[in-house]
DNA sequence: GAGATATAGTTCTATGAGCGAACAAAATGC
DNA sequence: GCATTTTGTTCGCTCATAGAACTATATCTC
């Protein structure tokens, strides 16, 4: 095992450089060569040759002479190539499984959706699912299997990301199950499989916050509590390549009894299961389980006490677990993520009362807390934003290593 | 800012090279020149010429000729020459000041120590402290202050890393203090500050349990409960440079009240204060205090119930911050380090009962929970790690970049 | 409008890092 | 005593980076 992964050769030196220069384009959605020498630290000349190698890979572009800002030369502004690769994503949900195209910027050309029809789908029909959609969704951007450069796969439940095999997950019958092989019948590109709080997480990294922040967190509410750490702009997944099980750290000692079979995890507070299953005391009549949410958070806007104190309590475990992830992290900046998180105005009180008084704050701005809704479709695009990372993080110029 | 602390100079390549080779000798205290290739990934040519630099600059030593193995050229042992620098350590405790001067294999050739007398200590008063235990230790190794190559120093509360800055301090009156600049009146070296919890990782990273694992947790109990991160081989010190506040995460809601005026937080059950201050009502007549935690531990091993309680609850809170630590880093290892861990026995049933409880395992055998006993002269040689580390981890021949 | 000035980017050359290959060293095996 | 094996060094080549001189392209000034 070496000590840490490193630069050894110099050849390693110039394709870790291309990487950074991809990467700081990207990121600062374009950027002329002077920035890069600023931004990399490297010498005009060196960048010149960097930026001519991906100029030459048809991987970025020159914009058509921007207007000039002041004296000089005007600077000559490059930006990713859309066209350079297209990325196809996938995420596995509660009830669909959805497909979207990304192009090499991250635009999502089209997207393709199919339910699974079934609380849970083993491996044959979840590659015929992902089959369908992925089929929709290529129509729809005009291209064939073979245009797709990379494809990247969430799941929710538990992933071991080098091997992309799935252990154990929620919408899964028949864990372990081997995705990455899987998938590789399929599609002959690299593929990626990752757990669903880590998606976000890359997306936000790529599209969202994480532009601006080096170091953050995202939790993930919905089903599941997932969390995403990102430490000096890079995914964390844990010491063992499992992503961080935030949704099953323990709030309340013999608490509230977890799909885990564990008590007082603090998803069974705040996921959408937990408060559907207090909902059933608070909504009046009986309710289609996918309507109920809407109900109770109907019921709470108008002022009903029963269906407000559900969200009060969802608050105050949240803040908790905020909390104690602020304690240890110490983040500029949390973003919650996920679908009903449109409800948030419901949660917010309490979950900003409880990270104040949990949190211990010394002599610099409290931690930033953002919310972003999220329907199937950013799912998707996260599940694209995961291959476009694999594709561009280590050797953008030499793909072929990473095939098979 | 840069994207990624990275290396782009071919200069920086050597660098990094050499600071990989000591580190990689460091760690597995001793190698020879074919183990470099294997494990740095370098040319035997490569190893060859950053070989002779480090034995250049007398950081090194071949040893004289070991027993050959086998066939074959006997392969030539590289170690670190002991007397290649010596650092200082110093760790500001409850009740005193200790400094261990450390040769460069991190051997302590000598300590000093000097009560406090006081609760807390303001400025001048520490460094004065400081002054005659690092006097009183020079003496004892036979080394002047020039001769000390780097200082490293300890304490409790928030430490601003890069700046050297004490923001909160339970043992130090006047906060803020900038500490770097305290002492730098008094040596001339470069000089380390960090949080206690730190200081006790980088030990365990340097002479324990961190030489064979590249991820780990270190959890420190004594007045404070503090976190030590280790990811990759690397200490993190959280996002903002402040070390991880584990002992302000809350392991209850509404719970028992902390030091720091919040409620629940684990430092408010396992603390060795927390631990004393129930033990009041269990031990009987007046005891002094620093005796209450002894005769405590003696009626609860004598089978004392209420006695007995308190460690059962300590243990139990301890064990669910544990096992949710456990659920976020998965890491393989966590080490539970304290001068009152001797009494561990008594908690030790409690916290493996909890953990297990607790924390979601998933086809990977169980994290390991290591106990390892703390003595002031141990959280010295903690603190002379931290000036070895610093000395050694970027650029260890050219160490005139570090100082001021 | 022409030259001065400022900024961006390129080209050329020197330096130096790492690698591969040939070579030297130092042991054992037969 | 010579082949074999393993370790470590030296030499020549390739390639990446930096610095400096240079080119390109704008605005400013008079």
């Amino acid at each position: 095992m070496s000590t840490t992964r490193g630069i050894a050769d110099s050849a390693d030196l110039r394709a870790s450089n291309v990487a950074r220069a991809l990467s700081e384009i990207r990121r600062k959605g374009g950027a002329a060569r002077v920035d890069l020498v600023e931004a990399l630290e490297l010498s005009p000349a060196t960048v010149s040759a960097v930026i001519s190698e991906l100029l030459e890979a048809d991987l970025i572009i020159e914009a058509p002479a921007t207007a000039a800002a002041g004296r000089g030369r005007p600077r000559i502004q490059l930006s990713l190539n859309p066209k350079a690769r297209f990325v196809a994503g996938a995420k596995l949900g509660d009830d669909k499984v959805t497909v979207a195209i990304l192009d090499f910027c991250g635009e999502v050309l089209s997207t393709g959706e199919i339910g699974t029809d079934a609380p849970t789908v083993d491996a044959s029909t979840l590659l015929t699912k992902i089959d369908i959609a992925l089929k929709r969704a290529l129509d729809g951007a005009g291209l064939k299997d073979k245009d797709i450069a990379a494809f990247g796969l969430g799941v929710p439940g538990f992933i071991e990301i080098e091997s992309g095999l799935c252990l154990w997950s929620p919408v899964l019958s028949g864990a372990p199950i081997d995705l990455r092989s899987l998938l590789a019948r399929r599609l002959s590109c690299p593929i990626f499989v990752d757990n669903d709080a880590n998606l976000a997480t890359m997306a936000e990294l790529w599209f969202g916050y994480g532009r601006d922040e080096r170091d953050f967190l995202v939790v993930t509410v919905e089903n599941g509590v997932g969390l995403g750490i990102v430490l000096d702009n890079r995914l964390f997944r844990g010491a063992r390549g499992l992503g961080a099980e935030f949704g099953h750290t323990k709030v309340q000692i013999d608490g509230a009894l977890c799909r885990c079979g564990q008590r007082g995890c603090l998803e069974a507070y705040v996921s959408d299961y937990a408060i559907a299953r207090e909902a059933g005391l608070a909504v009046e009549g009986s309710v289609r389980p996918d309507e109920i949410l809407d109900r109770l958070a109907e019921q709470a806007k108008a002022g009903h006490d029963v269906s407000a104190s559900i969200y009060r309590r969802a608050g105050r475990m949240l803040g908790l677990g905020l909390a104690n992830l602020l304690n240890i992290f110490d983040p500029p900046l949390i973003v919650l993520a996920g679908e009903h998180i449109q409800n948030h105005e419901l949660l917010a009180e309490e979950i900003e009362r409880t990270i104040a008084a949990n949190s211990l704050s010394v002599n610099r701005p409290a931690a930033r807390v953002a919310v972003h809704r999220w329907g199937s479709q950013l799912w998707a695009r996260g599940a694209g934003a995961l291959a476009l990372d694999g594709l561009m993080s280590r050797t953008p110029l030499d793909q072929e290593e990473l095939a098979g």
